[in-house]
DNA sequence: ATGAACTATGAACCTTGGTTTACAGCAAAT
DNA sequence: ATTTGCTGTAAACCAAGGTTCATAGTTCAT
């Protein structure tokens, strides 16, 4: 597959897939040269992407998927995945606590509004 | 009250002060300055900046709170406030979704590791 | 076989939310 | 009265996560 082709299918934009590949998030598995030099991507990279676009929006840095992806032990795999799980569950409950914060400014009850212009 | 007391009542350094405050995101009913050219705060600041750091915080960015402050009906303002609610409640959802995907990740049903070295 | 469309590269640029720097005036304590 | 510390300014800098640009080779359609 070409990159375009798989900008087509997962919705990345070429200059992205080419900032990921420059930040070491595409492993060598996926992705070789053909005779021109031009990427040669693997259909399993399709998957993967997605797997990292999902990690991202979650919140994961692309440092700590690169070292989500090196670490070689399973176990420090795990310690990462489970404090992000922490941290999901530390902001489920902040936003929770935010979404009270809103709706008191709705009704009236922060202060926040009653500096605003009218 | 002169920056530095406001920056050690807020926790936020002074050069953040002057930021929000290029970024109009002070009114100026809260800042004046004196015979020397230092500024000069309101005690009311201090709840008001509060509010800032935590609507910061819940995700509005300094441009949407340009607009919370500046928008001259209530109920524009209600509809910002009630779509930055909706936008918590997906966010919640979300959330939700990704611990799934990270609990999948750590008993290895996810496919991301499997890309992984080791 | 020639132009349009696709690929490559490195480098510069962008946005957001700040922080740091360089330089100068004012203040408070010794 | 001078040193130390706080205040001021504009402008440069930072990190993240990308995007755009300039320039050049390749390939596809006509």
């Amino acid at each position: 597959m070409k990159a375009n082709e798989v900008s087509k299918l997962t919705g990345l934009p070429i200059s992205t897939l080419r900032f990921y590949e420059r930040k070491q998030l595409i492993p060598e598995q996926f992705l070789s040269r053909d005779e021109n030099n031009y990427r040669v991507y693997e259909k399993e990279v399709l998957e993967y992407l997605q797997d990292v676009r999902m990690l991202l929006t979650l919140g994961f840095s692309i440092q700590e998927l690169i070292l989500l992806i090196n670490e070689s032990s399973h176990i420090e795999k795990k310690t990462m995945v489970m404090e992000k799980i922490n941290y999901i569950q530390a902001l489920e409950a902040k936003l929770e606590a935010s979404k009270k914060f809103l709706e008191d400014l709705l009704e009236g009850k922060a202060n926040f509004q009653t500096h605003c212009k009218s």
